[in-house]
RNA sequence: GCCCCCAUCGUCCAGUGGCCUAGGACGCCGCCCUUUCAAGGCGGUAACACGGGUUCGAAUCCCGUUGGGGGUACCA
C-alpha cells in the first residue's frame, strides 16, 4: 500500500545563518524547529552561511555560530554551505536574467529615487525609471529584477495557510550591487534550489521576502517551489521582535550565566509549539517524535526567563549529583569565584552539593550558595544582620552565648550539633527557626542557605566557634 | 503612508462548531510540610479584544473595527 508520506520526496531543510554577531536566540529557534522538523520525518538537516556580505561577515563568528549550534546539540548532515564560496553561480544566475530581459541595469541614486518618489506623492520605493533605458554596466551600477506589472505571486504557509501578494507592489528591487556582488535574494533563490530544499522553515519577519524569492525562481526555471513555514517571532516583553541592541539574544550569554543546553532547547521548543499531551518538560527525543510543523501556532511568544528558570531548575535537579558537581566546575574554579582559589575544597563541595542541587536556578547561582565555607569569614549580608542580629537581638545573644559553650564539646556530626542546637532552643521554648537564625547569620552571613545543621558540620568546629564568637562579640555586652 | 502577518488567563501552550460553568504549565497569592531557603502537597487568582453575520448551536467559520507586530536598503 502506498501513503502520502511514501510518495513525498525526502525532507531537505536547512538553517541559514548570517555570520554578523553571535548566535542570536530567534535564530537558535529557527535551527531547533529546522533540525526537529528533519528529525522527526528522517529527512536532511543542512546549514548554509549566509556570507554574501563579506564587510560584515567574520570567519570567526562562523566558526562560534557552528560550537554554539553543537552546545544545543543541534547536528547537520553534510558540509556546510558557504554562499562567499558560491558568487560565480550568482553571477551565472544574474547574467541568465539579464539576458532573458527580466532584470535590467540602473544608475539611479538613492536621492534620485526619493525625489521622484516624492514626486509622486510620498509613495516610497523604486519606479522602474531605468527599466528600458539600456544603462551600461560600470560605476554605481546596480542590476534590479524586473517584477511583473500586474498579477500576484501567492504561496501556501504551513502555518499561516495562503499568502498572497499583489505584484504590483513589489518593487524592481536590486539583485546586484554596484561592486558586484550579488544580493541576498538572488544566493536565497539560487542556494535552495541547488541544494534541493523542500522546505523553508524561517522567522516569520522573513515572510514579505518570499514572494521576491519566488519571482526570481521561476524567473530562473524553477517551476516546484519549496513549502514554506514562516515560525512566529520570539518577542520581548515589548511585544518586539528580541533585537540584539536592548535584549539577551546572544546564547553564549546563556551558557555563561549557567543555563543547561537541554532546558534551553526544551524552552525553546514549547515557543510557538506545544506537544499534543501538555507535557511540557521531557526528553527531545520525545519532543522529536511528537513535533509537528503543522500545530505551530502563528502569534508571536514572548520570552519568558521566568519560565526559563523554572525549565534549567528542573533540569539541574534531574541531573546525577556526579555531573552537577562536573558542570559546576566552571563556576567553582572560575577567576571571579567569589574565594581564594587555594581555599577550595573539592571534598566539601562535593558533600554538600545535593543539598544545593536542589536550590539552584542556574549554575551560576551555585557559588553563592557555598561560599562561606571557603571564605576565610563570611560576607555577611546586612539585612539579614538587621532582621536577625539586631531585630531578634535578645533570642540571638542567648542563642550565640549558649552555643559558644555547647558547640566546644557536643561531637560534631549532624546530631551532634542538633542535639546541641534545638535541645539549647526547645528547652528555652525557642521556635527552632528562630533559633537557628542566629547561628545561621553567624556562620553563613545570611538567614538563607542551605540546611544549617549540614553545612556545620563541614565548616568545622573550630570555624563555627570562631565565627559564633566573633558575631557575639560584634552585639555588644549583654 | 503602503504591503503582509497576528489576536484565549500577566506569560507560554490546549481548544480545529456542541464534551467549555474554557484545560495544563510558568508566575503570583494562601495553607500544609519544615531548622532558613528550596523542593513537595493542597487550594486560589486570572482570558476567549470589540461589533456584525452564518448556524438549532460559536472561543472555534465569514466580514468589519480596534489593537499589536513584521516589512518597506546597493543588510540578511
Amino acid at each position: 500500500m502506498i501513503t502520502t508520506a511514501e510518495q513525498s520526496p525526502p525532507v531537505r531543510v536547512r538553517f541559514a545563518p548570517s555570520p554578523t554577531g553571535f548566535l542570536h536566540v530567534g535564530s537558535a529557534r529557527s535551527a531547533l524547529f529546522n533540525w526537529l522538523y528533519a528529525r522527526h520525518t528522517g529527512g536532511t538537516m543542512l546549514l548554509r552561511i549566509e556570507d554574501t556580505d563579506t564587510d560584515r561577515s567574520n570567519p570567526e563568528l562562523i566558526d562560534m555560530i557552528f560550537r554554539t549550534l553543537e552546545w544545543l546539540g543541534i547536528d547537520w548532515d553534510e558540509e556546510p554551505e558557504h554562499q562567499s564560496r558560491r558568487a560565480d553561480r550568482y553571477r551565472a544566475a544574474t547574467d541568465e536574467l539579464l539576458a532573458s530581459g527580466r532584470a535590467y541595469r540602473c544608475d539611479c541614486t538613492r536621492d534620485q529615487i526619493d525625489a521622484r518618489a516624492a514626486e509622486r506623492g510620498g509613495k516610497p520605493g523604486y519606479d522602474g525609471f531605468c527599466r528600458d533605458r539600456g544603462v551600461a554596466a560600470g560605476p554605481g551600477v546596480v542590476v534590479r529584477f524586473r517584477t511583473p506589472d500586474d498579477g500576484v505571486t501567492a504561496f501556501t504557509d504551513l502555518i499561516r495557510g495562503d499568502v498572497t501578494f499583489p505584484n504590483s507592489d513589489l518593487e524592481d528591487f536590486v539583485i546586484v550591487r554596484a561592486n558586484g556582488d550579488a544580493m541576498f535574494l538572488v544566493a536565497n533563490a539560487v542556494d535552495d534550489a541547488d541544494m534541493g530544499i523542500t522546505h523553508v522553515l524561517r522567522g516569520e519577519d522573513l515572510l514579505n521576502v518570499t514572494p521576491k524569492v519566488l519571482l526570481l525562481r521561476h524567473a530562473l526555471g524553477h517551476t516546484e517551489d519549496p513549502v514554506f513555514a514562516h515560525l512566529p517571532l520570539i518577542v520581548n516583553e515589548q511585544r518586539k521582535k528580541l533585537s540584539k541592541r536592548r535584549d539577551d539574544v546572544a546564547l553564549e550569554d546563556y551558557i555563561a550565566r549557567g543555563y543547561l543546553s537541554e532546558a534551553v532547547v526544551n524552552y525553546l521548543a514549547t515557543l510557538g509549539w506545544g506537544p499534543p499531551d501538555g507535557v511540557e518538560i521531557r526528553p527531545i527525543a520525545e519532543i522529536i517524535e511528537l513535533f509537528d510543523l503543522t500545530q505551530v501556532v502563528s502569534s508571536s511568544a514572548f520570552f519568558d526567563l521566568k519560565k526559563l528558570d523554572h525549565f534549567n531548575a528542573e533540569y539541574i535537579r534531574a541531573l546525577a549529583v556526579e555531573d552537577f558537581i562536573e558542570r559546576s566546575q566552571r563556576w567553582l574554579l572560575a577567576d571571579d569565584a567569589p574565594w581564594p582559589a587555594d581555599r577550595y575544597d573539592p571534598a566539601v563541595f562535593a558533600a554538600m552539593a545535593p543539598l544545593v542541587q536542589e536550590r539552584v536556578r542556574t549554575l551560576a547561582e551555585v557559588p553563592g550558595y557555598v561560599d562561606f565555607l571557603f571564605l576565610a569569614e563570611p560576607v555577611v549580608d546586612d539585612k539579614s544582620w538587621q532582621k536577625v542580629m539586631v531585630k531578634g537581638h535578645d533570642t540571638a545573644v542567648l542563642m550565640l552565648d549558649a552555643m559558644v559553650d555547647r558547640f566546644a564539646t557536643c561531637d560534631w556530626t549532624g546530631a551532634g550539633i542538633e542535639d546541641a542546637l534545638f535541645g539549647f532552643g526547645d528547652a528555652q521554648g525557642i521556635k527552632r527557626g528562630q533559633a537557628q537564625a542566629p547561628i545561621r547569620v553567624a556562620t553563613t552571613g545570611r538567614s538563607v542557605g542551605p540546611p544549617l545543621l549540614e553545612s556545620l558540620e563541614l565548616l568545622g568546629r573550630d570555624t563555627t566557634l570562631t565565627r559564633v564568637r566573633a558575631a557575639r562579640a560584634a552585639l555588644g555586652a549583654t
